[in-house]
DNA sequence: GTGTGGCA
DNA sequence: TGCCACAC
């Protein structure tokens, strides 16, 4: 040990003391385990807000948390004597607790914005300070804190637990301790007693009978901490309480003990913590270690604590000013420190501090053909903790590509191209020795697979649920993830597109390498294997240097435009949900589309002929200027519309005009287009898209193609498959699950008009939806001043085209067409409306004018989104805007909320092992295929996770109501 | 109001 | 490219 203290105070860095010894402690050792999360916690809430003062980046929490870890380990220094130290955090995400109880912890709200970024950079503090970060999917920090001391102790080392929790007070032994180091307190079994009236092998009892509020964990109504003390020493323990509750005098207390005993045991569970997580990184890596100073001091100074720097660089024995600052952040972000002016350039030399402006180079990319050299890339990559990642296939669809190559930039500039299957087509042959040099495929995956999948490095990338989809299929799950795609369409959904090439224009004035450019276009064009070596780099590692570029332009922003949130949790952890279920795909059955795609020809083939005969001669009938001139020059039908283009229009809304004068034609016209969209757009084109690996269909979900963050799904669209009228869902009953699995359909009821009623808080819209009323006919009612009960279907019908008006951002126009009435009547039921629901009036105008001063709206979780043109001159295009502005809220809203249920889905399945997966999102919707004998409980359990999806991010005004049905296919489970 | 896709 | 039709 006196070893140890030696290198404790080492002038400079060298190669023996960064190797841990790997000592597991024992006797004589004594163990520090840190609880990081009430760390940071503490941290955040004792110290003033403090931003980094080149950027504006918050890093109270950091400050305050590099102090404390500071102060820890010199204060305990010459008192203790401490051989081991780990700082362990809170996974992100729920645990298994709850598993046991929904609602465990559910009253958290959320992190504060600003100290959501702080959480990776404390993580790189502690890794700054060669101290093991510890964290686990599915466990709280206590959980893995109780693991270790348990373990050390039965070893024989003591152990110190750094925390002030009072549930790790349970830990507490002879050879176990805590210490509070805010109020500088040790506390032992006495200080435990003196908490909780009961030693601390019975303190799990005593809270399991209180309660805790803060955790939301239930205990036993009435029953504080005190009486709970008196209870548990009177009968020993929780167990022998609740069978003998029966003999308890107080009438209260005895029916409550009774009554809950579930709940009380319940909540024992989730206060007992774990002490056999079944960690991964052993107690011997935790041997206390001197930090390297360049790590340490670099870490230091690119936060800009300057007294932490000084006073560790003069403890470590180094001259702070030798030592860079560390320009990024490892597993985290390469944020910018420096500013952006030419002026401040030329800093101290040899600092390294990448550029997003140094010069876009080609020609500077490296190809890498041999395995040593990719090694290199990756280490690079591994050690600063992140690297922009793009592939490169031969395909567009992401569940056929053929995996060419991969691209990796560890810094802006610099960037590399690994081709993996180039060549592999017949008679190519690039450099005339036979097929291209490049490294084996599953060579080069086995050296990929371990750095794309380490927890520990952030791997950066544009549109990344492509590349992700297609590593999965080579076997590799790639984690963690930053999207630059995801990042703009956080920041600017509105302002413009999202795709590499617009916003490396826009962003870096630079335009990438046109696609056409390397592989032609057309008929010539060549698919990405073919395109010689050489130019394949040139463009593929282009794109990672582009992309990390982004990166370091749009993190910053997400931070400084408090878009972090909306990213954090509404984008990024959507990545791997949509790869699953786009992997997953959906069984279609060929036949049942093959025999309706016969049975529409069919009929279409006998409509045709009453046309043509109706007509007078055969033309084209899907042609509308050839029908327009049938129908209104030849037949000469009087009230048709002229399109702006000043062709007849032939719309349905035309043709039902002409239907109701009478005329057959335009009604056999009608019912052939319904046949004939239902043919080439369902049963023709959907068996083309089944998978000939799976057998099934793979939509594509795009995450940032919508302006208000709905998703949009394609190749093939599964988002609108018919449903009004009969022929059109029989083309769902061609959705089927899998033998021995039911598909299950969930679908919000009314969930845009309820959040109306929450966001304009109008009181009778809440009430009627708390009472479960029918909605439309409530609305009717009220508007129309008729009794619901004998209520006509026509006034109900009415009530409900405004309902969906409403949400549309009403117009005259708009409710008159979709009524069939006149322009000035639609005004007098919006007028009537409003003199009804004020509160919706007052939300369209406060919306309208906040859209015009600001240029946006956000929806209730602040997903932002611009409205560029709502100043527009043209009046016509202005309301056109103003009803977006009005729509994008709720319609916004609505998709946060289903997003969020689909990020909550995921874990909540598997946490009690349901095997359902989820296979499609459609806006309200989501469809899962699940076992036969698990489809009630998957109901329910989906039905749960949707109505609460809000969450507790938002308390709505309104319940979210959800139905679900199981059945063999999509047409009897919707 | 928001989308995707087929067709001329 | 515009028109039309399907979904929510």
């Amino acid at each position: 040990m006196s070893s140890k203290k030696e290198s404790n105070t080492a002038k400079t860095k060298s190669p023996e003391v960064k190797k841990p010894d790997g000592k597991l402690p024992g006797k004589g050792d004594h163990i520090f385990l840190v609880d990081g999360s009430g760390y940071i916690f503490r941290a955040y809430h004792a110290l003033p807000p403090l931003t980094r003062k080149s950027d504006g980046l918050p890093v109270g929490a950091v400050s305050g948390f590099c102090n404390m870890l500071y102060k820890l380990l010199q204060d305990t220094k010459d008192e203790f004597e401490p051989t081991h130290l780990a700082v362990i955090f809170d996974h992100s995400g729920k645990s298994f607790r709850n598993e046991l109880y929904a609602d465990y912890k559910a009253h958290r709200p959320p992190a504060p914005e600003d100290l959501v970024p702080q959480f990776a950079l404390i993580r790189d503090a502690v890794r700054a300070f060669d101290v093991p970060s510890i964290e686990m999917e599915g466990f709280e920090a206590d959980d893995l804190i109780a693991t270790y001391a348990c373990q050390a102790a039965a070893n024989g080392a003591r152990v110190t637990i750094v925390s002030s929790d009072k549930d790790l007070m349970q830990l507490v032994n002879g050879n176990i301790d805590m210490l509070d180091t805010m109020k500088l307190k040790a506390i032992g079994p006495a200080e435990v007693e003196e908490k909780f009236g009961v030693g601390p092998d019975k303190v799990v009892d005593v809270q399991a009978l209180a309660g805790d509020s803060v955790d939301n964990v239930p205990g036993v109504p009435g029953i504080g901490i005190k009486t709970a003390a008196l209870l548990i020493n009177e009968y020993g323990d929780l167990d022998t309480l609740l069978e003998r509750a029966g003999e308890i005098k107080q009438k209260k207390r005895r029916e409550n003990l009774i009554e809950f005993a579930d709940q009380a045991r319940i909540s024992r569970d989730l206060v007992r913590l774990k002490q056999d997580v079944p960690v991964t990184v052993g107690l011997e890596e935790m041997d206390i270690k001197t930090p390297d100073p360049v790590k340490l001091i670099g870490f230091l100074k690119d936060m800009e604590f300057t007294t932490l720097t000084k006073r560790v660089a003069s403890e470590l024995g180094v001259e702070a000013d030798e030592v860079p600052a560390a320009g990024e952040h490892p597993a985290d972000a390469p944020v910018i420190v420096e500013a952006k002016g030419p002026t401040e350039r030329g800093g101290a030399p040899g600092a390294v501090s990448p550029s997003v402006e140094a010069p876009i180079d080609p020609d500077a990319y490296e190809t890498v053909t041999e395995p040593g050299a990719l090694k290199a890339w990756l280490k690079e990559a591994k050690d600063q903790g992140f690297m922009a990642l793009d592939t490169e296939t031969d395909s567009l669809d992401a569940m056929a590509a053929r995996l060419v190559g991969v691209s990796i930039a560890t810094r802006p500039g610099k960037a590399c191209y690994i081709p993996l299957q180039h060549g592999s087509g017949e008679g190519l042959d690039f450099d005339g020795n036979g097929t291209p040099e490049q490294i084996s495929l599953d060579e080069a995956l086995g050296l990929l697979k371990p750095v794309l999948e380490d927890p520990a490095v952030l791997k950066i990338g544009q549109n990344l649920k492509y590349d992700l989809q297609v590593l999965k299929r080579h076997g590799i799950d790639v984690a963690p993830i930053d999207d630059t795609m995801l990042m703009s369409y956080a920041l600017d959904a509105g302002l413009h597109g999202h795709g590499m090439d617009e916003l490396s224009k826009l962003h870096l004035g630079h335009e990438p390498i046109p696609f056409k450019e390397i592989a032609g276009s057309g008929k010539s064009q060549i698919t990405f294997d073919q395109v010689p070596i050489p130019k394949a780099t040139r463009y593929a590692a282009e794109d990672a240097d582009v992309t990390l570029r982004l990166y370091m332009i749009l993190k910053p922003r997400l931070v400084a435009e408090k878009k972090i949130t909306v990213y954090e949790t509404l984008e990024r952890p959507l990545v791997p949900v949509l790869v699953d279920m786009e992997h997953e795909g959906v069984k279609i059955d060929r036949q049942v589309l093959s025999r309706l795609s016969g049975e529409f020809s069919q009929k279409m083939g006998a409509y045709e002929e009453e046309i043509y005969e109706l007509a007078g001669e055969e033309f084209n009938i899907g042609s509308p200027k050839q029908l327009g001139e049938i129908l209104y020059d030849k037949k000469g039908l009087s009230g048709g519309r002229k399109t702006k283009t000043g062709a007849w229009s032939t719309d349905a809304a035309a043709l039902e005009e002409l239907a109701a004068q009478g005329h057959e034609l335009p009604q056999r016209i009608l019912d052939w287009r319904g046949l004939s969209k239902l043919k080439s757009t369902y049963t023709d084109a959907l068996p083309e898209y089944i998978n000939k690996e799976t057998g099934r269909v793979h939509t594509s979900y795009s995450m940032a193609s919508t302006t208000t963050g709905r998703l949009a799904s394609s190749e093939p669209n599964l988002q609108n498959i018919p449903v009004r009228t009969e022929d059109g869902r029989r083309i769902r009953t061609a959705f089927i699950a899998e033998k021995g699995m039911k598909l299950i359909s969930a679908d919000y009821s009314q969930i845009e008009l309820r959040l109306v009623a929450h966001i304009a808080g109008v009181k009778e819209l809440k009430d009627a939806f708390a009472d479960g009323l029918d909605i439309h006919a409530m609305t009717a009612s009220e508007i129309f001043n008729v009794p619901i009960k004998g209520m006509e279907p026509s006034v109900r019908r009415r009530a409900k085209a405004i309902n969906f008006g409403i949400i549309y951002g009403i117009s005259a126009f708009g409710l008159a067409n979709q009524l069939g009435i006149s322009r000035s009547e639609a005004g007098d039921y919006i007028d009537l409306y409003f003199k009804r629901f004020p509160g919706i009036r007052d939300y369209m105008e406060s919306t309208k004018e906040s859209a015009h001063k600001n240029g946006f709206v956000e929806t209730i979780f602040g997903r932002k989104i611009h409205l560029p043109e709502i100043n527009s001159k043209n009046g016509a295009r202005r309301s056109f805007m103003e009803r977006a502005a009005i729509n994008a809220p709720i319609q916004g809203s609505a998709a946060d909320i289903i997003r969020r249920a689909m990020i909550h889905m995921a874990g909540a399945l598997s946490r009690v092992d349901l095997k359902a997966r989820m296979l499609l999102q459609v806006h309200d919707e989501l469809i899962f295929e699940a076992p036969e004998k698990e489809t009630e409980k998957t109901c329910k359990l989906v039905c749960d996770v949707m109505s609460k999806a809000a969450e507790p991010a938002i308390a709505l005004s309104v319940p979210l109501d959800v139905e679900a049905n199981a059945a063999d296919n999509w047409d009897e489970a919707h």
